[in-house]
DNA sequence: GCCGTTTTCGGCCCGACTGTTTTCAGTCG
């Protein structure tokens, strides 16, 4: 079965070819397109085999790209892209992740050194056959030997939980650099996407090359990629690419609003800002209804914002829009009506239901993770260790009779403790959506979630029936981190959300947003698709030690990414609405 | 190839940096 990953796949084939082939405004609509299918909540393939009809309502998909996702799926190949692959014979993905290689220059050194995969560039390279190509230089040709290393090993994107700490540590480092006025993490991380391609951070200060030197003289930094005059790249913290941007403290905010990103927001924001005789950029606002020609200069008409990023779309009379909202997906529409949601804070979560001690796979005692639940802050924790059952390895999973002798212990906590604890279960979901844990189990406990740890491989019909029945189990209350899967390791099951939370919504079992950096599960699109339907949400840490309830931030910010408001997430509220929630 | 308060054709975000090509192309974000 085709998946929506293989067609985004097929569709930035395309873009590739077509660009390598000096093709203009194609590749840009091809890869728009691919965009916006990786963005849509429901599978686009199922749309698909529906005919091109049901592809319309996808933004950027038009006739031609919908004949075309239509015959991937009903044949597995699109004829024009073999035809184009014909042409251009290349590993298009591994020679592009060479930096500063690019499609055109790989359709250059195809047609003009017969090029096709990373060992013929090395070897084209080291034979110096480059240098001597029309537009290349024996500059250009070090930089590929110097960076072909690097793609060969190159991972895939980081994690937020990798990338954010090293961001933040960039951050202390320099505010107390002399220069720095002031300083903020910008790009996908101050998003909270769930996956970074590199960090990005914003300076504002009168003496660049000053902060530039202090940046590439950051202990961290292992080696300098690019350094000019108002910005810099670097590897740091084991090979993560990171960007510094200096400029003047007046334009800092318009700096920052623009490398927030996303792409895709800010070519809204200057669509919608033109509309209202306003240019937008980095360096601010300006309105331009008395200018002639708006492209003349960088800085034409009168400023009208750009210290602060609020003035940037104070300019164009919207309230700021939460970076976590900033993805094109009607956010601006909703700023301008006065429905920006209200989301969620860190503050407003009152306590953890998802956690592990070393009854199951955790390495701390029931009494050390309450303690530090109530350190941290929390006024309730969830006992929630792992049964026995598929996808369980060996015995660290209990079975029925230690779940019920769990009770007591956690009781016995509970007396002690300043917090409220509650009994629970991690129960494990089987192939078919039945539970590993009997009726009498479910029924003495508090909390019980429910998650999927095997068969993480089923097509997308037969696991959103498998989850649907779990969550038709009167004892459940949570359906744990949904889609199994792990970042970078495995994509875990396929699910029509829309379908999940309609059930979840009608059942009133919550669907988790699991915090651990490596599965941000659910994540922000499906998040927005299951409080639109109605469904509460519970952000929980799944924590298998005390230090990991400090990933509730991660969590938080994944659910402020899919419009969650305070009462969507249930560990938002007291106590007592919490217990007659539960079932 | 897509799209529309510039609407069925004619535009498509835009700037920094690098290297090389003396006026710009490619890449990147």
């Amino acid at each position: 079965m085709t998946t929506d990953d293989e067609i985004v796949a097929e569709l930035e084939a395309m873009a590739d070819l077509l660009e390598a082939k000096d093709v203009e405004y194609k590749p840009r609509a091809y890869r728009r397109a691919a965009e916006n299918i990786q963005e849509h909540p429901g599978s686009v393939a199922s749309l698909a085999a529906e005919g091109t009809d049901a592809l319309d309502e996808i933004d950027g998909v038009g006739d031609a790209i919908a004949a075309k996702i239509v015959e991937y799926v009903e044949t597995g190949t699109i004829e024009e892209l073999e035809e184009l692959r014909g042409e251009l014979p290349v590993e298009m993905d591994a020679l592009t992740r060479v930096e500063g290689v690019g499609p055109k220059t790989v359709g250059t050194l195809y047609r003009e050194l017969g090029v096709r995969t990373l060992a013929d560039l090395d070897r084209a390279a080291r034979e110096e056959q480059i240098r001597d190509l029309y537009g290349f230089g024996p500059k250009t040709e070090q930089n590929i030997l110097e960076n072909i290393e690097f793609a060969q090993t190159a991972r895939e994107r980081e994690l937020l939980g990798d990338g954010r700490p090293l961001a933040d540590a960039l951050v202390g480092y320099l505010e107390d650099s002399e220069p720095v006025e002031r300083v903020a993490v910008a790009g996908s991380i101050r998003r909270w996407r769930a996956t970074i391609g590199d960090v990005d951070v914003l300076v504002g200060a009168e003496d660049h090359a000053a902060v530039l030197e202090a940046f590439t003289d950051w202990e961290r930094v292992e080696s300098v990629i690019e350094s000019g005059e108002n910005k810099a790249s670097v590897r740091a913290g084991g090979g993560v690419r990171v960007d510094i941007r200096v400029v003047v403290d007046a334009e800092f905010g318009s700096a920052l609003q623009y490398f927030t990103g996303s792409k895709e927001h800010n070519v809204d924001l200057r669509n919608y800002a033109l509309d209202r005789d306003v240019k937008l950029n980095e360096y601010g606002a300006f309105d331009i209804s008395d200018v002639a020609d708006p492209e003349s200069d960088q800085r034409v008409g009168e400023r009208i914002g750009g210290h602060t990023e609020a003035s940037m779309y104070d300019a164009l009379d919207l309230p700021t829009i939460p970076p976590e909202l900033r993805e094109g997906r009607g956010e601006i529409e909703a700023a301008a009506a006065g429905e920006l949601p209200d989301l969620v804070t860190e503050a407003d979560v009152r306590g953890d239901i998802h956690a592990h001690t070393d009854w199951s796979d955790g390495g701390f005692t029931i009494e050390e993770m309450v303690e530090q639940a109530a350190a941290f802050g929390h006024e309730y924790l969830a006992v929630t260790d792992h049964a026995s059952g598929p996808g369980i390895f060996g015995n660290t999973g209990l079975d029925d009779d230690e779940l019920i002798e769990q009770i007591e212990a956690v009781e016995d906590v509970a007396a002690e403790a300043g917090i409220d604890v509650l009994t629970g279960v991690e129960a494990n979901i089987d192939a078919g959506g039945g539970l590993s844990v009997g009726d009498d189990a479910l029924d003495a406990l508090d909390v019980i979630v429910a998650s999927p740890h095997s068969a993480l491989d089923a097509d997308m019909e037969s696991a959103t029936d498998r989850l649907t029945t779990a969550m038709t189990h009167p004892a459940v209350d949570v359906l744990g981190h949904p889609h199994g899967r792990l970042l970078n390791q495995r994509s875990g099951l396929e699910l029509d959300i829309t379908e999940l939370a309609a059930v979840a919504a009608e059942q009133d079992v919550a669907l988790e947003v699991n915090s651990n950096p490596a599965r941000l599960d659910l994540w922000g699109r499906p998040v927005q698709v299951a409080v639109d339907a109605g469904a509460p949400i519970a952000v929980n840490t799944d924590a298998h030690s005390p230090g990991e309830f400090a990933n509730v931030r991660y969590g938080v910010h994944t659910a402020r990414r899919g419009w969650a408001e305070p009462g969507d997430v249930i560990n938002t509220w007291p106590i007592d609405d919490l217990r007659e929630f539960l079932h």
